[in-house]
DNA sequence: ACAGATAAATTAACTATATTCATTAACGGG
DNA sequence: CCCGTTAATGAATATAGTTAATTTATCTGT
């Protein structure tokens, strides 16, 4: 709420008409902001630049004054989520357990956004600078681990394939696995589905947790053992 | 190619004008095969009723007489899309290899549409036939190697979400952690994503494939030892 | 065989959205 | 004091999905 509470903003400060307005309305600060309120409010489907436009009592064409394109606008919102995502335990945590609480912190921001992923997931990081400081906060971590270079990107880059789809998951409607009306095509799939059903959410979430606890607890012993982390094939 | 190789299809048997043609152009499975090859040929970003309606030598509101909706067009590319995955390795190896082999066979799949995953990842599977026989397959294996059927629930979940994210991953442009002018926030880790660069198709299979064998190493090692499947927390 | 209902296409129009373009007006440095 | 830069404007364009009204061959019932 730090930029303007509603539609128009700076209403006294700067002319209405046409032209230079006293004060400039927009910066790609304040674009970012409104755009991740919009998107929290009502959905990224709702995100368009002319409503981005109006809540920021301006014309839409006004804002590719700032911005070359909606993607730009995106890139945005990514560097604001990816602020929020906690990578505080990597200061004070062994290297494990901190690699469980990020990734746990990362899921919960893309579970509300997950509109977002596959935009983000493909995003080149260059113009992000918050995304770029939490990649190296992650990496150095491994890296102090004693991991090298490579396999750590690794880890990384699998941890977050594991999150960006689980935070899908998190956000499927609860009768994800019914069978509707076939249920002879997987009869005894849909007994254990059904009792998934009473609390997707919860359900999720557990999935989630143990396939990080094992991959974790997989890296941790490979290490402890010396073995190799280059996979058996490709 | 088995329904008609180019733009208009079936010249002679119906007649040009308006009105009810001689034998119907469209079905349900004629656009689907079409959307399959379209998407396939120009990605997802270029599938659009219109054009679809062109290749199918057709205007785009005959579709509606097909389908309610462009969504529709989606949930019938899925199910053509999971009747691709390869599910025979259940049949023929232990399950812990059959669920690597099926893991990278549903990969390859979406890798070529990831614009899908966001769909397809929330998408209830109850007309979905060819996914209800793949979860069956897969589930049976887990049942039979005496795995709970929550934990099994959980562990397909837990590997699909691995696959989803993975997808994105591999369809990532090579430039994607390139840290462009901003060195100087990540410079241990512009380093090693350097040499990810280098051939990021080939980084990402392997970052797969190493995350997946040690979830599956897991997953064999706790039923080994007898010890729980439910995580430490939530 | 005829009449009406139905199916399956047609064209045209409607809506929403991103984006571009020419224009306008205040500010600020020479 | 003027002139270039900045940052807005509104109008126009292009692309999409979707709907509506219309047409006509084929099917069905009597």
């Amino acid at each position: 709420m730090s930029e303007g509470t509603d539609t128009v903003t700076a209403e006294k400060t700067r002319s209405r008409g046409r032209g230079r307005p006293t004060s400039p309305v927009l910066s790609r600060g304040v674009i970012a902001g409104r755009a991740m309120t919009l998107v929290a409010e009502r959905g990224y489907d709702h995100l368009t630049m002319a409503g981005l436009a109006r809540k920021l009592g301006v014309s839409a064409s006004a804002l590719y004054n700032h911005v070359s394109s909606k993607q730009e606008v995106l890139v945005l919102i990514q560097d604001r989520l990816n602020e929020e995502i906690d990578c505080s335990a990597f200061d004070r945590l062994p290297w494990p357990e901190a690699l469980i609480t990020w990734a746990r912190s990362y899921r919960e921001c893309y579970i509300e956004h997950t509109e977002l992923i596959p935009l983000i997931a493909v995003l080149p990081i260059a113009d992000a600078p918050q995304s770029l400081k939490m990649y190296e906060r992650v990496f150095g971590a491994l890296h102090s681990a004693g991991i090298d270079d490579r396999d750590a990107v690794d880890i990384i880059v699998g941890i977050e394939a594991l999150v960006f789809g689980a935070a899908f998951d998190a956000s499927a409607p609860a009768n994800i696995f019914d069978p509707g009306g076939s249920v002879e095509i997987a009869p005894t799939f849909a007994r254990a589905a059904a009792l998934r059903a009473a609390d997707a959410r919860a359900s999720a979430d557990r999935a989630f947790e143990m396939t990080l606890e094992i991959l974790v607890d997989g890296l941790v012993r490979r290490i402890q053992d010396g073995e190799t982390f280059s996979p058996r094939r490709a």
